[in-house]
DNA sequence: ACGCAACAGTTGCGAAAGCAACCAACTTTT
DNA sequence: AAAAGTTGGTTGCTTTCGCAACTGTTGCGT
């Protein structure tokens, strides 16, 4: 399954080309995020995209600075802070969006229909089948 | 298409845990690399695992430290070094594999094999898609 | 034969990512 | 209500990775 890796990094390079100026491609995957469920703590985010909490972090500082995100401390529970996007972002979250089928459009050529659903579903079951690995292992070490 | 990055971050961190003592997970891409064809440039290698090639440099450089792999100059091209693993490697090699196949039963569980068919197929060709994507506009910059 | 472009590889720099240790806020236990 | 444990987030350290600039080699055009 190294397609996988592969076509990652394809993305990924991709993604560093287009929008250059305002987001580099790392920080397409928590615009997608943060818009679609305004107002998530940095621990659902890590588990929804699968980073690293850490990274959930520094990446959201530097996205404070320059004023993609706001991190307001939930009141139910101070030591979450729930994560919105600002207008800025909003403005540029159509924009990757577009990026994202663009691309899935790109590397989907020549690729029929019935394949192209049978693939989805497969590759969502995967996703979840790697996810219960890893939770497993976790698990393990705790 | 966000499952495929997640599912490539899971699998470096499964792969993390195997092995841990002897390399650790971005290796995995080069020992399968250099072992299934032994004798390759540095720049084949480059593009087979899609990885930068200031980065294969750099990993062989700790590889051949490690006594993992030796490089040879090509004499019929004083510029190529040609890449070959030692024993050392091709001592691991099985293992790695091992770990890669464990790693795709894993993922792979609860999928009817006739889907699993049509996954690969599409797999395949959305690398090759990718792939090209990269190409062309590495062409358009140069 | 000379100079110039293309190519293989290396290196410096900076960004991205993971791990482990840590702090602060909440929960559970007793 | 105090102690112990959990959870959310931050920080230091290290590794991985990409880009761009550079060195050395080869091939081509004149």
């Amino acid at each position: 399954m190294k397609s996988m890796n592969i076509i990652s990094r394809c993305q990924s390079a991709y993604r560093a080309q287009e929008l250059s100026g305002e987001i580099c491609a790392a920080h397409h995957p928590f615009v997608l995020a943060i818009c679609s469920k305004p107002g998530r703590s940095q621990e659902e985010l890590s588990k929804d995209i699968c980073i690293n909490k850490s990274n959930i972090a520094r990446t959201l500082s530097q996205l404070e600075e320059k004023g993609y995100v706001i991190r307001k401390l939930n009141p139910a529970d101070k030591r979450q802070s729930l994560v919105e996007p600002t207008e800025k972002m909003l403005e540029i979250y159509p924009r990757v969006r577009e990026i994202t089928v663009e691309w899935n459009k790109l590397i989907a050529k020549d690729i029929p229909d019935e394949e192209m659903e049978v693939f989805k579903r497969v590759l969502l079951k995967m996703e979840k089948n790697a996810r219960s690995v890893i939770d497993k292992n976790e698990e393990e070490k705790g």
